[in-house]
DNA sequence: GCAAGGTC
């Protein structure tokens, strides 16, 4: 009797792609009965641990179960809603996967083996475990041991998944009921919160005939939070006013303008005083005089958190949009799977053959030919591997007329990136001078871009040759030309934009790379924020903390707007701010909280509770939680049970304190603002 | 009518 192996991977494209290289040609696809994506894949392989087989490959598409209270429950007003801590929790295939779930229960029945490939990580894994519960229904045979496995794979390269059909390995367990116990909690409290919140405060917070529906969710809050958190920040700024000495020389008819060491001081009386002192030095001598080589790093291989954060940026997109497109151009097989951690390359992946079909585009082929002419070396490698996916790229040539102008631009966007990541840094050289001014120092400096090396292909980046400086020599002296005090003042950051969302969800673990945007959409769906063009340039980027920029007379009067107009909506549309007279906008959408999202912030903060609801400490504790079960430190159980006594906790308390919530929402919301 | 996580 022939052994008979069912193969079931994560998503439809691993399971054509795992078929295909294992087969060593393209297999005929059988469909699946009522299934459009899913796809049986049958094939003769020899695995060396089981010899020839007769292999059939399928796939899910994603999770299969769902999770949700029993019957009982479902009715918001006829229970208090802190019995969702305790209810019953029934598991069960959602209603679009019963073909599917059919289909593997079928297959199963005769197989010998079952080999998952699904992703290799937790979801990943639990992913797995759903697809045995289901084979285990039809076929007890396979509950013996070893007759489970699954695959570990990063990447769909053809020599990678051989070696990876030949090494199978144990299902992890620890993984899977990380991931239960994280869907169990989320489900307890978020329905617990969100019921309460919505039964206390819908009255208060919608318009005539609306029923509005305040959700509470582990995600959606911290993501909230970030956004009034910021909002604050920006009203209650104070402007200082900081002085700083400005030494300009001309020499041979360049005028070079030297910084200030110190930077500035928010001392008037001091500044003076040390001008004076330079003035009455009268020459300023060179001390330093240093020129040396630098470069600009090509950019990291592509993440989705990068790709979000750019989109923003650069392609006048919101996270959205840029994903949904990513996604299609994905299932047209242009783009590679949009869903990634990763910016490092496998040594295996044969980039020179991907930078090959770039080749023929009209606007980078002649770069991409230029890789292929020795200019290729390969990308940095990045800090993340999520041992799932590898970095977005190309794996396909599109021309453009095959694409809107939304899909152009993310598609171009994205292969731009990739070939800059197959490049050379750019390479350039630094002066740098050092003056002793009196008792000061001062400094200036030019760059001179040799070889713009990726630079050429990746107009993103700004990377650009300063005025060329005049001879100094060290030791040298002169008499500047100038030397003066300068006046600014700090002035406020700017309300939250949609890359530094991004960037602190990413940093706090609040959501995944497939789930940020949905969070994103859900706090701008249930009216916690509202998002407009930003109206001037963006700041520096990393410069989340600062507060200082120079020229007071140039600033926009970004701070003192006073707070959000609530649920008032007709704000949106483009040119919505004033900064700068309604100069152009920059594509960059920035949040600000409306009335309702700042009372739910305030109100819950006004409790005074040790840990936060709408901070991302939560969020963390759950991470570490699921860390300790992956390990082997903690039971799926005893999470649950700690988790959801310490949210009773909290819930028990919000409700003693309720009062301070309805305060702040009349406070905000019907107070008018 | 609730969450967050997969996936289309």
């Amino acid at each position: 009797m022939v052994t008979k192996v069912l193969c079931v991977a994560e998503k439809p494209s691993i399971a054509k792609a795992v078929a295909n290289h294992l087969a060593g040609q393209a297999v005929q696809a059988r469909n699946v009965q009522g299934e459009t994506y899913t796809k049986n894949y049958v094939f003769q392989y020899n695995f060396p641990t089981w010899g020839p087989c007769e292999v059939t490959m399928t796939s899910v598409r994603g999770h299969l179960m769902e999770n949700d209270f029993e019957a009982q429950y479902k009715n918001w007003n006829s229970n208090d809603p802190i019995v969702l801590f305790e209810a019953r929790v029934n598991t069960f295939v959602k209603e679009d996967n019963r073909g599917i779930a059919q289909n593997i229960e079928r297959q199963a029945r005769h197989a010998q083996y079952l080999y998952i490939w699904t992703d290799c990580d937790r979801e990943g894994e639990h992913i797995g475990s759903e697809i045995r519960d289901l084979a285990f229904k039809t076929n007890q045979q396979l509950r013996a041991p070893g007759r489970v496995v699954r695959a570990r794979f990063s990447n769909i390269e053809r020599a990678h998944i051989i070696n990876a059909a030949a090494s199978p390995i144990p299902l992890d367990d620890a993984q899977a009921n990380a991931v239960s116990s994280r869907q169990e909690l989320d489900l307890r409290i978020g329905a617990c919160f969100t019921r309460n919140l919505t039964l206390t405060l819908q009255s208060m917070v919608s318009a005539e005939g609306e029923r509005r529906i305040i959700s509470y969710g582990s995600c959606q809050f911290p993501t909230l939070g970030f956004v009034v958190e910021r909002y604050f920040r920006v009203r209650n700024f104070k402007p200082e006013t900081f002085w700083s000495i400005k030494v300009m020389h001309q020499k041979s008819d360049i005028k070079v303008n030297f910084s200030w060491a110190r930077n500035h001081l928010f001392d008037r009386m001091m500044v003076v005083i040390l001008l004076e002192r330079c003035l009455a030095a009268r020459t300023a001598s060179v001390t330093k005089v240093q020129t040396k080589p630098t470069s600009k790093w090509k950019p990291l291989p592509l993440t989705t958190v990068e790709l979000q954060k750019c989109g923003s940026r650069f392609l006048r997109m919101d996270s959205h949009r840029v994903m949904s497109i990513a996604e299609n151009l994905y299932q047209r097989g242009f783009l590679s799977y949009p869903r990634t951690e990763t910016d490092q390359y496998d040594r295996g992946m044969n980039l020179q053959s991907l930078v090959q079909k770039q080749t023929q585009s009209q606007a980078w082929g002649q770069f991409a030919q230029g890789l292929m002419n020795g200019g290729f070396s390969w990308p940095r490698n990045g800090r993340n591997n999520d041992k799932a996916h590898p970095p977005i790229h190309p794996v396909n040539f599109v021309a453009p007329n095959v694409l809107n102008q939304e899909e152009q631009r993310v598609y171009e966007f994205v292969a731009r990136r990739f070939l800059a990541c197959c490049s050379e840094d750019a390479r350039g050289s630094k002066t740098e001078i050092k003056i002793l001014y009196g008792p000061e120092i001062f400094t200036t400096s030019g760059l001179t871009v040799l070889e713009r090396n990726y630079l050429d292909v990746y107009p993103y980046d700004k990377w650009t040759s300063s005025q060329q400086l005049p001879d100094f020599r060290e030791g040298e002296t002169f008499v500047p030309t100038e030397a003066r005090i300068h006046e600014g003042r700090t002035s406020p950051p700017g309300y939250l934009t949609e890359p530094e969302l991004i960037a602190l969800m990413d940093a706090n673990g609040i959501g995944t790379d497939a789930t940020m945007a949905e969070h994103i959409l859900t706090i701008k769906n249930r009216a916690y924020v509202e998002a407009r063009p930003r109206a001037r340039q963006p700041r520096n980027e990393g410069e989340e903390g600062s507060d200082i920029e120079d020229e007071s007379a140039d600033q926009a009067p970004r701070g003192g707007r006073g707070r959000g107009r609530g649920r008032g909506r007709g704000r949106g549309g483009r040119g919505g701010g004033n900064a700068r007279g309604g100069g152009p906008t920059t594509g960059v959408q920035e949040f600000i909280p409306t009335t309702l999202g700042v009372a739910l912030i305030e109100g819950y903060e006004n409790m005074g509770f040790e840990i936060s609801l709408a901070k991302p400490f939560l969020r963390k504790e759950m991470e570490l939680k699921m860390k300790a079960i992956c390990e082997g430190r903690k039971t799926r159980a005893e999470v649950v049970a700690e988790t959801v006594d310490q949210y009773r906790s909290v819930y028990v308390r919000t409700q003693q304190r309720l009062y301070m919530l309805k305060a702040a929402v009349q406070k905000y919301v019907q107070g008018g603002g």
